[in-house]
DNA sequence: CGCGACGTTGATTTGCCTCAACGATTGTGG
DNA sequence: CCACAATCGTTGAGGCAAATCAACGTCGCG
């Protein structure tokens, strides 16, 4: 019943039935309904999500009032605020459902117990965060040297079918940009062909 | 002689006596001098690098020939091109000394062997990737959600030290703005008061 | 001493935002 | 099951933060 996050986890590093078994016990798998909170400011995040089926996003509220997407979590991603979740220290985002979804939680505490039980669950966790560093140094990069309409293109390119699943004011702010100018980007781009 | 690195381990994970001596084996002492590269784009970064005195910054160059600071480094920070190196792929970044450094350099094959010998080292690695990645998500937010001047102040407040040490060009590409916007701004400080 | 690296200042331009108004679609309660 | 309200995306006018371009002062060092 878990084996998505047993695939996901032998993709890491191999694990035997048994270490397979232990890993996948310690998730809860719970159903979020559309615009339901998981993580709120304030409050700290003691849990990481891993989704089964549904869509979310996570984002912060600027002081202009605006909100800003800074991650967003589709079928076998994780999602949760990294900073509050890793230093156990109050939540500055949101995460939120975009649709009905089904997440397994992994509580903090339990991850702890995990990797002190297995060595192994401590290799999974830091190809987990390494990965996660590379993918937001890309995009830092991504940010700062690209228009936006040039950020807008390399995210078609890399992630067409998530593109389909996400709300365009959504992707608009994780791209750093008002939905506004996201739309005459589109529009632009229909009328030069 | 290789102390601070045993000391920087110890922060993250308690260690014996032989087992802080077998990490620190591993690094290899190097001089380098200001100006000179690392990490270049095309190679693949074999290493990464802990500073035990100087300054480094990373950068990529965009399309425009402009150059942007993804990170940097003084004494007892790491660096590299992260993509790269995790990866073993080439690199698409610079990193380079501003001052005349020393480094202790870690070579990604080593590093393997440090984590298959003791699961120690592996939550050693693992740690400085989570905090990496929060590190990260932290600056994304105030480059999404602040202007330029409060991105200054935020920097000014949080690394009153590590401003002195850094030339006016890299601070400004490191917070995502040109010198010349960086001087007025302090320039208008200066005025205001 | 002279040249390159670094920082400053001002004039001008521009990429993107803000604000406002309006269709289209989705959802919901009566 | 319809009506009405939200929610979501589009379009246009105007504005601004920051970039670009250009010229110049200063310092350090080879």
């Amino acid at each position: 019943m878990n084996s998505k996050i047993i695939d996901y986890a032998q993709k890491l590093v191999p694990l035997s039935q048994q270490e397979a078994e232990l890993f996948a016990s310690v998730f809860v798998e719970t159903k979020v309904k559309k615009r339901q909170y998981v993580v709120q400011p304030s409050f700290t995040a003691k849990k990481r999500y891993f989704v089964l089926e549904g869509a979310f996003r996570a984002f912060v509220v600027g002081d202009d009032g605006n909100d800003y997407t800074i991650s967003f979590a589709i079928e076998n991603w994780w999602i949760t605020d990294y900073n509050s979740y890793i230093y156990q220290q109050p939540a500055t985002m949101f995460v939120m459902a975009l649709e009905d979804s089904i997440v397994l939680q992994l509580d903090f505490e339990k991850e702890q117990e995990l990797k002190k039980a297995n060595h192994k669950f401590e290799t999974i966790f830091r190809i987990m965060a390494e990965r996660g560093l590379a993918f937001q140094q890309r995009r830092l990069i991504s940010n700062l040297t690209q228009t936006a309409e040039e950020r807008y293109d390399l995210f078609i390119e890399k992630y067409p079918q998530v593109l389909q699943r996400l709300p365009q004011y959504v992707l608009a702010s994780f791209l750093g940009m008002t939905t506004e100018f996201l739309s005459k980007i589109r529009n632009n781009k229909v009328k030069r062909k």
